[in-house]
DNA sequence: GCTAGCAGTCAATGATGTTGATTGCTAATA
DNA sequence: TATTAGCAATCAACATCATTGACTGCTAGC
């Protein structure tokens, strides 16, 4: 059943309004700002109408509309307007790049505050877990006679280093042996298979099981705290959901900011978008905690390989084409990225032909 | 200027008073429930006198008393109960210690948990910085011919390995040889001197400038890290402070979370208390946007070396009995574990000597 | 030095009325 | 048939006002 030219048209403005002022629309502000031509009371007909199809609600008679949850989700999908950044927000973006960069971590640490930053909402980042990295290289280093370094090198970079205390002393060479001769039997295959080898690469390290014991242990650790989805999802300006009106009562406030100090709960919110590039959740689809709030995340890749989701939790009436316009820039600058490089090649970011707002 | 006994049994009671209920304190409460066989008159005649020194000051007139900044200070340092903790609550700090522990970092980040959960405040988490750690080691591992992992050891553990694109292949033998030579040159000094060293130095490792070249590089960056202080600040149950009527005004919140958004300005507030057991900072000492709050903290070691610190963030009438004590616990249950081993001694943590209370 | 009692103060509460925004409905109009 | 004007009804928001009750400070007497 798909609605009529106007009735979109209004159903569209309803939402842009809601958006920006937060306070239900009456017919009468409808006819004025986006529908001249037409009186407060057609508008009221077709509201009434909307509001049978289960787009919008009257928190109470007398009251103005507010869109539902399918209303939303009707305007991400068709309705909603291709923003293009300002050249303000798009500075803003390049200034965070223009200092020296490093590790992918480093870049989404910085993508994170910019995203905060420009949105007004709170931004949430989330790691990739190493799974099923590739394993490239597995070290051995002697510390002291004593202690050893061992460090696992995969395609995503070093994953892990741990200390490791020997039992007895043992010479370099014999360690560099041992280190070259795991690693030669793992190279490039993915990290889990090394917890769980099959039967011919079993007994290919056999003679080597006691250091081949050191990089499971490790590895298992590593993988517990992956596992636990903590310190993988940050946070960065948490405090800005409080602008919102609908977080004026503490209530209502302190449910959703314990949703937030749950990380290891909020993991797979942000994960489970998959394959999408982006994935937007509104209201009871973003979670227990989150009714009256929605997730819009992107997946950044580089060179098809995902490095990181990131995305805003803020309220339901997010300005969803300034958040998707903002994810969608931050990605191709991402994706511009030469890892391990940190030089920026110049990228066109699309947008901005009008000139910059007032602040 | 002293006080009566009577008088700081009075203010005592007050300061006890206002900490549980947030409520001010009248005559009649006091009269009843803290000095039986005064009359309220009596102690409205005390309380005025406190009030003139400057310890209590009503919110209007015919209401209760509220105790001052400078009662507190004095409650925390001469009036305060010493509290044992509840064998319930001892429970809670073994609970979390009985899973196996690995890093500093780790062992932190559990008591962050630890101490939010028994204090119903928000704990926050400070590693210590490594400028003045001792370099152990330093070394150069071959990853591939064009490629090479740099680690710094001190003797606070792996400071940091970072992968290096080499421009030209380099044999293992020479990167052996310029690791030894390096670490050799600074070995137990400071780490700041590694970016600054003198004359003998420099010109002893002049031969292998570009290497070393890689190490003030990765050092300086780490280091600018290091300096915004980000990162090393980690918060656990920032939502607990809602529970609190001090918050349930949304703007207070505002403030409040904006400051703990700002991790790099909390961080001068938890560091600076220096070489103290305790710190306790409470109202305007607390620093700004934290006016009506009060900052505990406690600096944990081993062996006499720092390894962190630790404390609460809540309102100014916070449980400082509850506060101290647990931070004394953790602190010794910290002091009591060999790094790098993962085993955790049995340590007495003094106390409970009543049973448990109900929940 | 302590207390009983009383008048004064003031936040909190709740009842009451007013205002103004906004709707639904109906009858007139294009 | 689609649109519009007009009107009664609804209801949150706000302001006003009186009431209540929890305090205090003060004074006079024990």
């Amino acid at each position: 059943m798909a609605l009529s030219a106007r009735k979109e048209k209004i159903l569209r403005a309803v939402v842009d309004n809601y958006i920006n002022t937060a306070v239900p629309v009456s017919s009468k502000e409808l006819a004025e700002k986006h529908m001249p031509g037409l009186s407060s009371a057609t508008i009221r007909n077709e509201l009434s109408a909307l509001e049978e199809m289960g787009y919008l609600v009257q928190p109470h008679t007398s009251s103005g509309r507010v869109p539902t949850s399918d209303a939303y989700k009707l305007y991400v999908d068709k309705l909603m307007p291709r923003r293009k950044l300002t050249r303000s927000e798009l500075n803003v973006i390049k200034k965070y790049f223009s200092a020296q960069i490093g590790e992918i971590e480093d870049v989404l640490k910085k993508t994170a505050k910019v995203l905060s930053e420009i949105t007004n909402y709170t931004s949430v980042t989330v790691m990739p877990k190493m799974h099923d990295a590739l394993v490239k290289n597995i070290k051995f280093v002697s510390l002291d006679p004593y202690s050893m370094l061992v460090v696992i090198v995969t395609d995503g970079g070093v994953i892990k280093d741990t200390v490791v205390e020997l039992d007895e002393s043992i010479s370099e060479e014999y360690l560099s042996a041992a280190a070259k001769f795991i690693s030669k039997a793992f190279y490039n295959r993915p990290l889990f298979e090394v917890l769980d080898p099959d039967n011919a690469i079993k007994e290919e390290i056999e003679s080597y099981r006691t250091f081949y014991a050191y990089v499971t242990e490790i590895l298992e650790h590593y993988f517990s705290d992956e596992d636990t989805d903590e310190g993988r999802v940050m946070l960065e300006g948490s405090s800005k959901l409080l602008d919102y009106p609908e977080y004026s009562d503490v209530n209502k406030a302190k449910t959703l900011f314990q949703v937030l100090d749950a990380r290891e709960k909020l993991y797979p919110l942000i994960k489970e978008s998959g394959e999408m590039d982006f994935s937007i959740k509104i209201g009871s689809a973003a979670g227990g905690g989150l009714e009256d709030c929605a997730i819009v995340t992107a997946n950044y890749s580089i060179d098809g390989k995902t490095v990181g989701t990131q995305g805003v939790i803020g309220p339901i009436r997010m300005d969803y084409p300034l958040v998707i316009s903002v994810l969608d820039s931050i990605g191709k600058v991402i994706s511009s990225l030469p890892l391990h490089k940190g030089q920026l090649r110049d990228v066109n970011l699309g947008g901005a032909d009008k000139e910059d707002e007032k602040e």
